[in-house]
DNA sequence: TAGATTGTTAATCGATTAACAATC
DNA sequence: TAGATTGTTAATCGATTAACAATC
């Protein structure tokens, strides 16, 4: 059972820079370049060079020596690699300001999360249509999952309800939360969460101003 | 120069860590609790107990054995250590559905920044209030730097203008931007930038999804 | 061929975890 | 005293970086 342990892990550090190439290469396709290297791509974005090759060969790609990646075939490699071709569909709770963001966010650009619809407590965001996303009220929270299938919710609720709300989400057989507030959840073992908590960055960014200072 | 390397620097990790531990030392004083030991820390935000006693003792506060961390003293040498108790003025550029989130976010927490002023180049949002801040236009921003001497920036703009809005901030002395979109910035090295990006919180989460998905 | 690049394996670096002494 | 905890030092683990072979 425990024996065909070859499998090498993705590190994380690996799959949070895979999105970044991803954008970037996009934006390089847009520009007319048809091949890229790695140490290209690794000027760009001030990495080294050899950890994007290794970053790249998670993905299953084959490279040519002195040329480089074929830029179409990357980008495939990379939205295959991190589902992002994939539609997944998802739904948001919570439809204020930073709910709303998000909504008009993936009208631009693929975020490899499909936000099917959003749900509110709140009767004057009811009815409401923010980009192409309609704002319906919890109370149908629990129908239309069991009607489109959604297994990934997204809490962009104040903090005081998040937890309410999370627990709300799993009772309808949401399996995985993006939680975008500061709160911390309590929650089965088995619920995916995943925080993306705006003061830890903020820390990091005092921090290394800070020490900035300190310097000069 | 190069002698007194003797200042272990202390992880990034644990810089990310601290806030989550304020944040919620905070709710526990809330609940009138005195003292507070990391094994209880830990097991609340499921992180080893040897870890939270480590990073703690980067903010230099002394435990007792036995009893654990006076929470009121706890939390001041946090916010000391992570500089949340000084006033850290900072700029707003942008100020769309993202950057009214962040505007709302700190009217009811701190997060560490206040933002003084949100700038923007529409001139339906100009004028506007959102929180207690004031939405001015683009062409102030300079001026106001000077007066109110800020040196951070929060940029929340549209990807498209994201460069160009930096650009000009640096240009107005602004030393460190916190960058929430997904625009890899290039900018002069001595500026420091924290990138949040979301796309990279989604990766691992649909990689995490998958990972769950193959095991059942 | 020379030089640039991929791709893999080894070495280094840094963070986490384990071990343990000190203390109350 | 026994047990729980801090706090430090050592061991382990994982990620990055360096080295190098293979290729075009």
């Amino acid at each position: 059972m425990q024996k065909d342990k070859k499998i090498k892990p993705v590190p994380e550090p690996t799959i949070k820079r895979l999105p970044v190439y991803l954008h970037y290469l996009n934006k390089a396709r847009l520009e007319g370049v048809i091949n890229i290297s790695a140490p290209t791509i690794a000027g760009e974005l001030k990495l080294d060079p050899t950890q994007v090759v290794k970053d790249l060969s998670f993905t299953g790609i084959k490279g040519r020596t002195k040329i480089g990646y074929n830029i179409y075939e990357l980008i495939h490699y990379l939205e295959e690699y991190l589902g992002f071709n994939k539609t997944n569909n998802a739904f948001l709770v919570g439809a204020g300001n930073l709910g709303s963001a998000l909504m008009a966010y993936q009208a631009g650009q693929s975020l490899g999360l499909k936000i099917l619809a959003a749900f509110d407590i709140s009767a004057d965001r009811i009815g409401e249509k923010t980009g192409q996303v309609n704002v319906l009220h919890m109370n149908n929270f629990g129908e239309m999952v069991k009607r489109l299938n959604v297994s990934i919710g997204i809490l962009t609720t104040p903090e005081h309800v998040a937890q309410e709300m999370a627990e709300k989400m799993i009772a309808c057989r949401i399996k995985a939360i993006w939680n975008l507030t500061p709160a911390y959840l309590k929650l089965p073992e088995n619920i995916i969460v995943q925080n993306t908590s705006m003061y830890s960055n903020v820390a990091v960014l005092l921090k290394r101003l800070e020490e900035s200072d300190v310097v000069i």
